[in-house]
RNA sequence: GCGAGCGUGCUGAAAUUGGUAAACAGACAGGACUUAAAAUCCUGCGGGUGGUAACACCCUUGUGGGUUCAAGUCCCACCGCUCGCACCA
């Protein structure tokens, strides 16, 4: 009897797999490929459940796939700049550096042991300068394109990151990473024209047919088109002109005033008066905060507009909070009877406010109004329904030259400056006769200095002499580089070329490479990136393609977003986190030991684990006390993979409960058989066991493909119970045992391999050919149909497959006596073939 | 506020095109084995009514309505939860 020793077989198996280089993955024209890659992590010093689970995913259907005899390429790389490895060099007195480099070591071990199927040669890491060599050419070849450029202008500032952030990383005004409340500050900054191919990245999301609508929506939101027009105002005494934008034209005749942002170019006018300051900082401070603040400010410039269609109608001109320079024209007319925001600005400063929609409830501001509405007290344009309106007065501005018909967009250029040590060092200089200058490519990489002063506070790049003061080679002249790192978004839009040839000097990517393995064919990973990291990857790949790159324009054909790993948490009375692993149940209540007393702890809801709430479950120690496989059969089995999965130590023991149960009735009974030929020989119950077999490989197949993972492992879980309990022939058993190995390999290749191992395979299963099923043997031929009255299941009849209709209603006459069908009078019959036969009475 | 998604046993969940609701698991309970426990094996496990019983009948997919021979699935309204966006002109 062989006992299930996960530890000693999983570390054989992968030793064999790793010495034949199962993994590696060639161009091979001959096969189609697939290119399946999972988010690659960031070393912050231990994989978590996050991780497992993901690259479990990723690993089933890498595996999977190259059974059905695709050439697979699934690689492995490391995210490796950024904030985490600078705090710990501060707090540590380590450099980044090789707090990173151990970091990725002992996870690289880590997830060695999960039994990946990845191509280790393939590794790369972001913080290498091989890689961000390739980097710096890219941003060159950006600048020389126009796609990267230099302004100033107010950001978000992390007060505790000490950096600069993007939009997209300013989530309900707190830093993405720090969590500290976002500042405005004024800076120069590099960023990169994303809103150029905000069209395109819009238009193109129709293309993304594997991708989940959620993430599509996002994306198309966070783009965010709004349709309207553009509309000059002349400022009376001056020769300046406003621009508005407004997606509602049609009520120009209610306009009663403009309001303007504090940041709007007017503003310049007013940077001497002190009362302006102080409020332009109010307002801005208000726009900073995380909370809706509904109180409009309003400064009064003054200043007054002419109306464009009405002669003689004067609008005064505002600064307000409300409006925002980074939407629109960061100009607004105010029509307060038909807007909440206006109609609150113009309620404080006592302004006009003129009905122009009619309406019923004759109440004021109406503002959802719609299509059909019809317009009052508005010249030319009275008695049109709002869809109407908007086309005259569009072409009324246009015709007369005051405006015209215009889109935005609310995407903003992606600014990409850190004032951080730790990321790829931006290849610019400014010589000091003024000039801006790429570095030679040639001089490529621009290397981090490795000996950072982390004591000066501030970005070291800054305070470090040695490597900020430069010459300009051509001239001689003096220079200071670029001392701004590179957002580590930017490391992670370009990985999935550089994986296709990882080792390539010359360029980024090698072109014949990736126009074999681009695009990816799945990717995976955490939804948290549906706006971030994969609109970034969808702008690179556009512009690297403008730079003259050959990369297709969508980089990830289908994405799966998977759910997060959830547990349990507890709480207690005073609002303290308590690791799960301490509380126990008894009388309905949950208590914990402290000292030697029992305190009654509160259940909170299941959440996504996370140091904070105490409730994460270390994988390494899972993997050594179970085994690999039995986390990974736990992480697909239990939840579908979009879906948030619910950690269970329960789910874990019963999870390896079964494998041990299977290991030792198959491990000294069982000879591996590939095909099965004697199928006449076979006795109705055999037979039976062949058509079920033939019908799991199906399912099993379908369900793979479709990634309903937790229902293929019902489906193999129902074979398993069924060989267990079934007498027959050795060949068919045989022959169906190994059929449930070759299908379970996918999910935990370790056990599978070394059972087929140990019942005489002499190969890997790795090199078989996914089992294909037998279509002749699949159906039932017995099948239960469902006898209804009016829709209500009366009985259940076994008949032979394929019975005629008229057959089976004399064999349900003959047989169901009770309720006498003979006696009720039948208005008719539905008979759905070999499921369902329903009599209307 | 706007947009999207989701509500099925004690729990995780399953259910091609509308066609036996709860597959497959977990927890729990009972039994067998054992001096005992663990492990293992067997059985039960949505609710109700009637019956000593095998069994029979009825109800059940958040709530209420509708379409249909037939609804977890389609349509309408409401309630609840989750996510995204949010002074976006």
């Amino acid at each position: 009897m062989n006992y299930y020793n996960p530890t000693k077989i999983e570390c054989k198996w992968q030793k064999i797999w790793s010495e034949k280089q199962s993994h590696k993955s060639e161009i091979n024209s001959k096969k189609k490929k697939f290119y399946v890659l999972e988010m690659f992590p960031y070393p912050s010093g231990n994989i978590h459940m996050g991780h497992l689970r993901n690259y479990t995913i990723g690993d089933v259907v890498s595996r999977f796939y190259k059974l059905l005899d695709f050439n697979v390429l699934h690689p492995m790389g490391w995210d490796s700049f950024g904030m985490p490895a600078e705090n710990a060099a501060i707090e540590n007195k380590i450099s980044p550096k090789k707090w990173t480099e151990e970091n990725i070591k002992h996870m690289r071990s880590q997830l060695k042991k999960i039994g990946l199927s990845i191509d280790w040669n393939r590794e790369i890491s972001t913080c290498n300068k091989n890689y961000y060599k390739h980097q710096q050419q890219i941003f060159i070849d950006f600048y020389e394109k126009g796609l990267v450029y230099k302004k100033d202008s107010f950001v978000n500032w992390d007060p505790e990151d000490k950096t600069v952030l993007a939009n997209e990383q300013v989530i309900d005004g707190k830093g993405w990473r720090s969590g500290a409340t976002v500042e405005k500050k004024k800076l120069s900054q590099w960023f990169l024209n994303i809103s150029k191919y905000s069209n395109e990245l819009l238009k193109d999301l129709g293309e993304l047919n594997n991708w989940p609508d959620k993430v599509k929506l996002m994306q198309s939101n966070w783009i965010g088109l709004s349709k309207g027009a553009e509309i000059k105002f002349k400022l009376l005494n001056s020769k300046s002109t406003i621009n508005v934008f407004t997606t509602k034209p049609e009520t120009l005749f209610g306009a009663s005033f403009i309001a303007l942002s504090v940041e709007h170019d007017l503003a310049k006018n007013f940077t001497k008066d002190r009362e302006f300051q102080i409020f332009r900082d109010k307002c801005l401070k208000l726009q900073e905060k995380k909370d809706f603040v509904n109180e409009k400010l309003g400064f009064d410039t003054k200043m007054h507009v002419q109306h464009p269609l009405l002669t003689g109608k004067k609008l005064p001109v505002f600064f307000s909070n409300y409006v925002l320079i980074n939407y629109g024209n960061g100009a607004v007319f105010g029509c307060p009877a038909h807007d909440e925001r206006d109609f609150a600005f113009a309620k404080k400063y006592n302004l006009n406010i003129d009905c122009i929609i009619k309406n019923k409830e004759k109440e004021l501001p109406y503002y959802n109004f719609k299509e059909n509405d019809t317009l009052v007290n508005s010249s030319f344009l009275n008695g049109s329904n709002i869809g109407a309106a908007k086309n005259l007065i569009i072409k009324k501005i246009t015709d007369e030259k005051l405006g015209s018909e215009s889109s935005k967009f609310k995407l903003k250029d992606w600014g990409v400056s850190r004032q951080r040590y730790w990321g790829c060092p931006i290849p610019i200089i400014y010589r000091e006769d003024g000039k801006i200058l790429s570095v030679d490519k040639n001089q490529l990489p621009v290397e981090l200095p490795e000996d950072p002063d982390f004591s000066i506070s501030g970005n070291p790049l800054d305070s470090h002499k040695k490597w900020k003061f430069t010459k300009c080679r051509a001239t001689g002249l003096n220079a200071i580089r670029e001392t701004d790192t590179l957002d580590t978004f930017f490391d992670s839009s370009w990985y999935y070329l550089r994986f296709c040839s990882p080792n390539y000097e010359k360029e980024p990517f090698n072109e014949k490479e990736v126009s074999y393995w681009m695009p990816v064919d799945h990717y995976i990973g955490g939804i948290e990136h549906a706006i971030l990291h994969l609109l970034y990857s969808r702008f690179f790949s556009r512009a690297l393609k403008e730079c003259g790159y050959k990369v297709p324009k969508e980089p990830f054909s289908k994405l799966i977003t998977q759910g997060m790993v959830c547990h349990e948490t507890f709480k207690t009375k005073d609002n303290k986190w308590i690791e799960p692993s301490k509380v126990f149940e008894k009388n309905n209540k949950f208590l914990i030991k402290s000292g030697n007393k029992t305190v009654e702890v509160i259940k909170g809801r299941s959440e996504k684990m996370s140091k904070s709430k105490k409730n994460v479950v270390d994988p390494d120690l899972i993997i050594s006390k179970f085994g690999a496989d039995t986390a990974r059969l736990f992480m697909i089995s239990d939840s579908p993979p979009e879906r948030d999965l619910e950690w269970s130590i329960d789910g874990i023991r019963a999870t390896h409960k079964y494998l041990e149960k299977i290991f030792s009735f198959l491990s000294n009974k069982l000879i591996f058989t590939e095909n099965f030929k004697d199928l006449d020989k076979l006795s109705s119950e055999e037979r039976e066991i062949y058509n079920f077999t033939n019908r799991t490989i199906d399912k099993y197949t379908l369900d793979i493909k479709n990634y309903r993972f937790n229902s293929a492992v019902a489906k193999l879980r129902e074979l398993s119970n069924k060989l267990l309990k079934s007498k027959m022939e050795p060949t068919i058993f045989h022959f169906s045992w190994s059929i449930y190995l070759r299908l379970i390999y996918i999910i935990i290749p370790h056990y599978a391999q070394e059972l087929a191992s140990l019942s005489g395979f002499k190969g890997l299963l790795d090199e078989l050919k996914w089992p294909r099923t037998n279509m002749d043997y699949v159906e039932e031929e017995i099948v239960k149909i469902v006898v209804q009255f009016n829709g209500k299941k009366k009985s259940i009849i076994e008949t032979s497959k394929d019975i005629d209709k008229d057959e089976l209603i004399k064999r349900i006459k003959k047989n169901l006596i009770k309720d006498d069908i003979n006696k009720l009078i039948v208005k008719k019959v539905i008979y759905v073939p070999n499921k369902i036969i329903n009599f209307v009475i």
